[in-house]
RNA sequence: GCAGGUAUGGCCAAGUGGUUAAGGCUCCGGAUUGUGGUUCCGGCAUUCGUGGGUUCGAGUCCCAUUACCUGCCCCA
């Protein structure tokens, strides 16, 4: 009988890496609230339409990615590939523009896209995002971009760098795109088979072609900053001297284009120089979407957004150690189970109280103790039951407490 | 979807056609010390991802398949 196992792309998270994800999100929490962000929370699956209209009949998320399955009622449904275009259904559902301009929204949880599995990336992946939802180019960028940033310095992550661009308003990304067509028209017998496509299917991806070949004929490009208006040529000023203001060191990277079709104005990406995620080094990229809320049938609305990936972010965080905890020492496991739990009920603190389910060796539960990183021994063998006396060690200071009452080892360990 | 690589216990691994598949870590049990990671003893793969084949004989060779890894497409 084979084994059973996750299926192709997802997996389990442990203990170890469970307490990432809770550092993760409880960070990106704290910060959203702090600058006025809601949670919002959207359904896992939507109608297959709201992608395919969204993201892009082209794209590759559409065509090839998607896990889209037929209901028992025959309707088209699709595990989402990202949560943008969620998050823009239910504010136009809702009507959210009526509760105040701009809606600032932020959301977590798994993403669904049926790719080639590698290091950083699978089927199933979770994204922690924000979107900023009714307020014009220039207007809060900054801000979306900063709370990337902050969360990121905050989990403590170093070797990171904020690349930066702008497409422009829809005139001069409609400008620089015919351009820029007219170039890769003129250069289609030269470069590489996928660029020939992109010419016709996303011709800004072209530039970021990995082809040294391609790269060297791309020198002669047009770039989008010889084609931006006098407002976004503007706008896009004021965003870098914000960032300058804020001390946000940052890369203008002319060739950074997003895959999707939404975007104008700024766009960023946040990659991590650390090898542990391979080729799969953006961990947080986002930009600015001013069309999509129209797309998807609402009136014209500006938003900003980005999303981060938790598996890689979170791949990126050293290891903590674990956090302190009292490890009750008991030849008698009935009775250190009764201690753990009037502990706990008293123990406002939410101190972790734990003991040995065995009633082992006294030498092999106190090199328990010691192992598992517990702060605490509670030495609670036949003489300190009978004594009703209660006798503790810091493990980590190597002081001893003797002789307390209950009273006094309740307030010792609450300090 | 394309190209390449790898697969031995919970983890790291030795093994390159010949009897019972090293070793280390972890885990479990025991002995010794009633107070720090000690030392000692014992236990933990009828089996080498899975299924076929070659052979007197296969973890070792061949084929298929699956999973993972690396890169491409694309993307968080």
């Amino acid at each position: 009988m084979a084994k059973l196992k996750a299926p192709r792309g997802t997996q389990d998270i442990l203990a170890q890496d469970a307490r990432h994800w809770q550092l993760i999100e409880s960070t990106a929490s704290k910060i959203f609230q702090a600058a006025g962000f809601n949670e919002i929370r959207s359904p896992i699956f939507e109608s297959t339409e709201l992608f395919s209209r969204s993201v892009g009949e082209d794209s590759d998320i559409v065509n090839k990615e998607m896990y889209t399955f037929t209901d028992r009622s025959d309707r088209s449904l699709t595990l989402r590939p990202e949560a943008t275009a969620s998050i823009v259904r239910a504010y136009i559902e809702h009507a959210l523009d009526r509760q105040g301009l701009p809606q600032k929204l932020w959301y977590r949880g798994p993403m669904f896209r049926y790719e080639r599995p590698q290091t950083g990336r699978y089927r199933q992946f979770h994204q922690i995002g924000i979107e900023a939802i009714g307020a014009e180019a220039g207007q809060i960028d900054l801000e979306v971009i900063q709370l990337g940033i902050t969360l990121l310095e905050q989990l403590g992550l170093g070797d990171l760098i904020l690349y930066i661009n702008t497409l422009g308003n829809q005139a001069s990304r409609q400008a620089y795109t015919q351009a820029l067509k007219d170039f890769l028209g003129s250069v289609q017998e030269d470069v590489c088979e996928d660029c020939q496509r992109r010419y016709e299917q996303n011709p800004l991806r072209a530039l970021d072609c990995k082809v040294p070949a391609d790269q060297e004929i791309y020198q002669g490009a047009p770039s989008i900053h010889d084609y931006l208006d006098d407002e976004s040529k503007e706008i896009w000023q004021q965003t870098l001297a914000g960032l300058e203001k804020l001390e946000i060191k940052y890369k203008i990277d002319p060739k950074l284009v997003r895959g999707l079709d939404y975007y104008s104005h700024c766009v960023f990406e946040i990659k991590s120089t650390s090898k542990e995620l391979g080729a799969q080094n953006t961990v947080l990229a986002g930009g600015r979407y001013d069309k999509l809320i129209e797309d998807l049938g609402g009136k014209t609305t500006p938003a900003v957004g980005w999303a981060l990936g938790i598996e890689r972010l979170a791949s990126l965080i050293p290891a903590a150690g674990l956090d302190g905890g009292l490890f009750i020492i008991s030849d008698d496991a009935l009775a250190a189970q009764l201690l753990a739990c009037k502990l706990r009920q008293d123990n406002k603190q939410e101190l972790q109280v734990d003991f040995d389910y065995n009633a082992s060796k006294f030498n092999k539960q106190l090199e328990r103790a010691v192992k598992r990183g517990y702060d605490w021994a509670l030495f609670y063998m036949s003489d300190e039951r009978e004594s009703g006396k209660y006798k503790i060690k810091n493990l980590r200071k190597s002081v001893e407490h003797e002789d307390l009452s209950y009273q006094d080892l309740v307030k010792i360990l609450s300090p």
